[in-house]
DNA sequence: TTGTAAGCGTTATCAC
DNA sequence: GTGATAACGCTTACAA
């Protein structure tokens, strides 16, 4: 609902335009005539420009102008002049995950603080190829992919754009990820230092990155160790409450003897499933099976026993990809220094290379109530430390 | 990173200009160019408007031109003609409260399909105003607020936009809101009947309009059945889990004589902290203590027991509010038929009365396992149906 | 039915 | 330093 109407600012303009304007913003035009300046030198003034050559006096004339009328710049209009739009795209699989909540925030706090706007897109109904579609009609400066790979995509979908991808190699594209095989290997390690051999992983098919390099990890880590590890030992299943309740279901089908006696889930959502089926079959966590989560989302903590989780600084991606991303754009108007290559290009040139290869953001253990030691071998159950 | 460049499309341009048409864009005008038209009938065909008087041969042309040439439409540049940016404002508090998360997801579904893009702001970090003021800038054509009171943020904040609230009933602004009072008369109910009557609520002081109305439609109910309900008996804590856990650990420090037999949490975040404190004092929930919570987020069923709660359906509500938003706008492009008021009004008039007074979107309660009949009363510890 | 002309609000290029 | 003038890509009277 429109509220109110703005304070009328009545304009120097022949009567036939007065009507019109009642509702009108004020525009550089007219803070030029309050201040007696031309039009342009406003926009030099205010256009961010900081060390515009201008002089002081007129400069403060122009600023006091701006102030007493209550100028806003129209970004819509500057973005058409400047082509660009000082907005960026923010494509995820799916916002109700939580892991998925923390990077959006993370990329929405720095693309605020550095005046982006966030046009966000959720890839759970529209789809991914649609939502790119309008945000290039949109003109967005970049876009920062979650989990979608550009394989799924084509590269067509993504040429002409400037991207940044989260949790997802690539050497074309810059890109933030999280320590994804570190993760396994830290699963694998505490596990079988707390000396469990027979374990078992439990992720999706789908060909996600992070998720494969999660099990890749771990799988290694636990074949370095000597455990045997066949591919019974994985269970397929969607990354979610219900596919790990799924996949723990049917694990637990198996005779306690065939059973494994710990399990890594691919992520945090699947393993709180399983803590379920297991409550559900009254199978007790940790005692008569150790669960292991990946994320580290606020529900690890929240379940009981606690989630022992491999943490992932999911909000940190999101940060990290929106600076990579806004550093990758042409030199800002916001006094950013002389590093932007001229402003008659229209965007930068790809840039493989080291600049674009960042390490990996590191992931750590959390030991918390669901991991304990074997029980075959251990001295009893008892909580991990 | 920009990836590739688009296929040239060479121009009927002198020279000089070539060369820095390398990477543009395919625009109205050479899409004319090839249909051999004028630019604005081009403008006709593809501008949205269905049934623009233009002969299907020539339309035809014009389509099939712009196909060949993989024209895009500048959603900047028509933004700036038409005054309307196809772009909606999004705010709330914080994106990492799955209940807004919900919201989010809901609006921006429908957001996305109506074709407006949604610029998503947090105010958990760089402050609503802020926001405001940059969504202005943006000059987007609508703005959804979520639990930020106008009373906070002044009248001035939202003048001359068009606005919803969600969450926050007004005279003066179309709002979208749940039944929070009969949520918390749900509450009520549904303890009274399990025996309850020495009971609690725990919610925030912040002036949070359904908080405040859980609340009241809670105490109400109780003291209509007879229940004693003082100023003793609701805690003040911010809606969070730590605030759930430190209300409840304050509560349980009184005698057992003196503690009250059931708590209505102001949601399930507050929830399933009171959950936490309990099992961490060894207060069992429910033989000791019944637990309800509001909102019925996934979490509530992810805890042990799963918690008993009053259904808000957020998604339906942040859709909701889309779609009373998306209709306040003037006439869509999109054949929305001729109820615009003319394109020649900046906006829509302020609209009170019936048309935006929407009814309460309603709310049921939902058990599970953290209630039960009260102890002292009943015929002994067990599960409420 | 189609084309011509005039913006929309801002930025950028140059002479002055 | 400053101020005309021409874009930016699209829409929309109005004229043909």
């Amino acid at each position: 609902m429109r509220i109110g109407s703005p304070a009328n600012t009545y304009l120097h303009m022949p009567p036939a335009k007065a009507r019109r304007s009642v509702n009108r913003r004020v525009t550089v035009r007219d803070v030029a005539a309050r201040a007696g300046v031309s039009q342009p030198t406003v926009s030099l003034v205010l256009g961010g420009h900081p060390r515009a050559r201008v002089a002081t006096e007129t400069r403060e004339r122009v600023m006091a102008a701006a102030a007493e009328l209550g100028y806003r710049p129209n970004v819509i209009a500057r973005g058409l002049a400047r082509r660009r739009s000082y907005a960026i795209g923010l494509l995820v699989p799916d916002l109700r995950n939580p892991f998925y909540a923390e990077i959006v925030s993370g990329a929405e706090r720095v693309a605020a603080q550095e005046g982006y706007a966030v046009l966000l897109c959720d890839a759970s109904e529209v789809g991914p190829h649609r939502h790119l579609e309008t945000l290039r009609e949109r003109l967005v400066d970049g876009i920062i992919l979650d989990a979608v790979g550009a394989s799924e995509l084509g590269e067509a979908a993504l040429e002409g754009l400037n991207v940044v991808f989260i949790d997802e190699p690539s050497s074309r594209v810059p890109f933030v990820a999280s320590d994804a095989t570190g993760a396994g290997r830290l699963a694998a390690q505490h596990l079988i230092a707390l000396g469990h051999r027979r374990v078992a992983f439990m992720g999706p098919a789908a060909d996600v990155y992070a998720f494969r390099m999660r099990e890749r990890g771990f799988v290694q880590a636990m074949r370095v160790a000597g455990a045997t590890f066949d591919s019974e030992r994985v269970r397929r299943a969607p990354a979610t409450v219900a596919g790990g309740m799924a996949a723990m279901r049917a694990m637990l089908a198996l005779g306690v003897a065939q059973r494994p006696t710990a399990v890594f889930c691919a992520n945090d959502l699947m393993a709180v499933g399983a803590l379920k089926a297991c409550a559900a079959a009254g199978v007790q966590v940790p005692r008569d099976l150790s669960v292991v989560g990946c994320d580290d989302i606020e529900l690890a903590t929240l379940v009981t026993p606690e989630l022992t989780t491999i943490a992932v600084p999911a909000r940190e991606l999101g940060a990290r990809a929106a600076r990579t991303l806004i550093r990758l754009l042409p030199g800002d108007a916001e006094a950013r220094g002389p590093e932007g290559r001229g402003p008659e290009t229209r965007g930068p040139e790809p840039r493989t290379g080291p600049r674009s290869l960042p390490r990996a953001v590191p992931v750590k253990l959390v030991t918390r109530g669901t991991t304990a030691r074997v029980p075959e071998e251990g001295t009893g159950p008892g909580r991990a430390t």
